[in-house]
DNA sequence: CGATTCTTTGAAAACAGTCAATCTGTGTGG
DNA sequence: CCACACAGATTGACTGTTTTCAAAGAATCG
């Protein structure tokens, strides 16, 4: 399944596909099924992750031992721990599969080596910081300025592909709220449709 | 003051000093009493703002005509609105300033020109997103995981300067909590010290 | 089908928000 | 220099929302 990630760097960069076998000696294939983890906490990361297949979950656990969602990572997305992979420093996140997952893995040494030599693909990796970078402050600006009801329907908004796949307690993580909370928005915005 | 600005990036990359002039040529200085804004919702940014004086806020104003700040930078802090500078688009956000404060202004076209032709410029920008990536991550990682009063522990741990600078129903709307709200946190905070 | 996981619902408790009044410190103009 | 206005902080009473706990219904999977 390489041929996926193969196939998003010709739509997303202008790497020659020439180099796509050098690209693709650099990959190494790794099947995720449901609820396996691909990192712990404490692990230090060195891998940058892109999904070819299913759904991965990023998520802390708290003192009290309740699991927060942090991202969600489908199909063409990628994921991993970016702190730790640029600092050294153990990961303070889980990564779980939600689905039977496949993921492409390139460690820190050919991922560099790929955007030293190929700067098309390393336009692509900054062009993809960027777009993380104003998605993540988007973000931000839904958790300060809505209510637990806007943050849905912007989640519903932004993620459609999501929703469906989802459980609705690992969506009200990721809001920060509560599962029987979601629950009731949920109802209250099934009436006001009616 | 262009100075602050020059010592930052002497300080933070490999630019060769020689290429300071150039630089210096590319800022425009730019004064900004308080209460007085640098940019306006609805503005088209293309201006990229280093801050050697004072302290700008970047809020956003919600239909009911609530501020939200969603951002604070004092001296050798960035701001701006990244989105609206990349993609051309009208901003969401105000900023104004919350001290008499100075700015260092890069127009876009001398921004590019100075990435392209200086690449320890543009590794220092590009170190930059990364970190300012990873930052706005664990600032979500905040709004998700932790209750008002561990929302304001982490905002003074992680912003020393800033807590004595800014006025508290401004912290409060960064927090994303009503001012009152803050005010009886810090009364328990300080009952529990004693 | 039985077991497990997820969602929904209800009732009570905890929490945060709003409104209004008071208090404090700062700066301005007479 | 004083009086006043003003912005910000605090407090109390009240309202509304969200969480928690417990239990009962769906849905899913082996």
């Amino acid at each position: 399944m390489v041929d996926k990630f193969l196939a998003y760097i010709r739509e997303r960069s202008e790497v020659d596909p020439g180099d796509f076998p050098r690209i693709q000696a650099m990959c190494q294939i790794k099947k995720i099924r449901k609820r396996q983890y691909l990192m712990h906490e404490g692990d230090v990361w060195k891998h940058v992750v892109f999904v070819t297949k299913g759904c991965l979950r990023t998520f802390s656990i708290d003192n009290e031992g309740g699991e927060h969602a942090i991202y969600f990572a489908i199909e063409n997305w990628w994921t991993g721990d970016r702190q730790s992979f640029v600092t050294g420093l153990p990961t303070k996140f889980n990564i779980d599969a939600l689905e039977d997952s496949e993921v492409v893995l390139i460690t820190k040494d050919n991922f560099e080596t790929l955007c030293k030599e190929l700067p098309p693909f390393n336009d692509m990796i900054n062009d993809i910081l960027h777009k993380s970078f104003i998605s993540s402050q988007s973000r931000i600006h839904g958790y300060v300025c809505n209510n637990a009801q806007e943050k849905y329907r912007e989640f519903m908004e932004k993620y459609p592909d999501m929703i469906v796949r989802i459980p609705q307690n690992m969506i009200a993580s990721f809001l920060g709220i509560a599962p029987e909370t979601l629950s009731r928005i949920r109802r209250q915005l099934s009436k006001k449709l009616l």
